[in-house]
DNA sequence: AGAAAAAATGAAATTTTATTTCATAATGAA
DNA sequence: TTCATTATGAAATAAAATTTCATTTTTTCT
């Protein structure tokens, strides 16, 4: 808790000495986390053991600890939340709240994520035949980014955004190809019968998707993303955020595993978008 | 500003010892607050006086003064910071690093975003006759993302990540058609061209890029999204993930300057897709 | 390469700051 | 008023931070 509050809640639980020193905090708390303890009590009148009480009451360690809750709570930064975009809304306030939201989740979503199946599914994409990845909607581009990324990995990589093409694919695989299916909601039904046909057919499959929904059921690996969908405006925003950035993590992980002379590869395949580019001046 | 960036920073500018007293320092930033100047020294195996210089050189007082800035640093909500994903992290530290990246960097692309910019494209769009939205690459992800968002607006909307295909939309361009250009870079000659060639046909030019590049000099108006992208491992990162938050800006804005009415049709597309999803239970 | 200069570093001394101890003063109940 | 309780501050102590300065390391210039 904030606790400039505090203080002005328990301020009838001190003593009077005690109470000067609150109101001197109070007055001016920006100018008392840089005073020393010794500043204080003359500011306050009262002597140095008596503010040295005062942070104790407070449930902190000592006068040291003390100035640090206080600075804290002077941060007047509020910390990223889900907020919500309003009616009336000017340019600025929706752009800092759709940003900030954004950062929210992505928050959430790492603590969401599990990192031994990060680490089992980075196993299992290094060793991959094939790896596929499907979404439907908002995710197929996060399908799409994917195959962006591992298809620089030199191993066989497909996306598709398209039901029946998922299913033919599903269809075809085997042992030793991963199947990635995206989707926040985990419950489109073309999907969810996707990663069954895929399960029936040996591939592994990866579910990237919420908690507990039908889709996560069928996979081999479920990497949950959960994320507090912003549904006001009826369009999926920052869990296709959080899905890229598992989709970083994934790729990152499978760079660390192949080791540095694969990365001197991914570098190459870099350079060679040299010269589409117009050069640099500085 | 925040500390904890400006350690990232100014990484490079520090000595040898006083960057392992940073790196103690970012790797858990919230047991610093904590540690006496002895504490900090001994767990970054340096001397005392080598904590206080390192506090100096970041324009604090010293050790407790320092301490008061990390605090408020860890309360502003914003822990993040870009940092560098190493060889022999594991999955949960890189995991971390690229969540606390995005994070980061989707807040310095918030503060290069001027708000008049996107104010005024939200104009422009709203009165479009015909929106277009081209990228190659990461880019062209963040494309096809925008066009499954305006797609619900019932506006002709289109989105290419074909040279070809781009080059022919951008020639028949005509005066009230917005061609919407993204590359991180702003300098593919091929995009550049392009944005050169709507321009010429009458077109309104949006480009999505960073601050100055060449495709920038093209443009109507150019939306800035600056973001240190974490070139280690060669690949695009959290460019396209800031991109694509501006995406959702621009959309909110969009549905906002339409109204209420407009907001309802947005549900009745969401809502078209009930049939093809599994209930929910709860 | 080697010498001189500059910069970085830590041990020890010093200073500053915070905390504890303890004696005294204020407050309040019988 | 008297005794007990609580509050307070002076002084002593402890802890923490800073400065000084000698030594080591690095860089620059022959």
């Amino acid at each position: 808790m904030n606790i400039l509050e505090k203080i002005s809640n328990e301020l009838d639980m001190l003593s009077k000495s005690e109470r000067k020193v609150a109101e001197v905090i109070l007055a001016s708390p920006s100018t008392v986390i840089h005073s020393s303890i010794a500043a204080l009590a003359k500011q306050a009148n009262i002597s140095e053991p008596t503010v040295n009480r005062f942070c104790r009451r407070l449930d902190t360690k000592g006068y040291p600890d003390f100035k640090l809750h206080l600075a804290q709570s002077l941060a007047n930064g509020t910390p990223y939340v889900n907020r919500h975009v309003d009616e009336n809304d000017t340019a600025e306030e929706y752009t800092s709240k759709i940003f900030e939201s954004t950062m929210a989740n992505l928050e959430s979503a790492r603590k969401s994520l599990d990192t031994n199946d990060i680490n089992r599914s980075v196993d299992v994409l290094t060793q991959a035949n094939k790896i596929s990845f499907f979404g439907l909607g908002a995710s197929a581009i996060v399908a799409h980014d994917a195959q962006n990324k591992f298809f620089r990995f030199d191993v066989p990589v497909v996306y598709f955004d398209d039901i029946l093409m998922q299913r033919m694919s599903a269809i075809n695989s085997r042992q030793g190809d991963v199947v990635i299916v995206i989707s926040h909601t985990g419950r489109t039904k073309s999907l969810v019968e996707v990663a069954s046909l895929a399960k029936e057919n040996d591939a592994t499959v990866i579910g990237i998707t919420t908690k507990g929904t039908p889709l996560a059921k069928e996979c081999s690996i479920v990497l949950t993303v959960d994320v507090a969908e912003d549904t006001d405006l009826y369009m999926p925003m920052s869990s296709r955020i959080a899905q890229l950035a598992l989709i970083d993590v994934l790729a990152t992980g499978f760079t660390l595993r192949r080791g540095s002379k694969f990365r001197d590869n991914l570098k190459k395949v870099k350079d060679s978008l040299r010269s589409s580019r117009f050069e640099r001046k500085d």
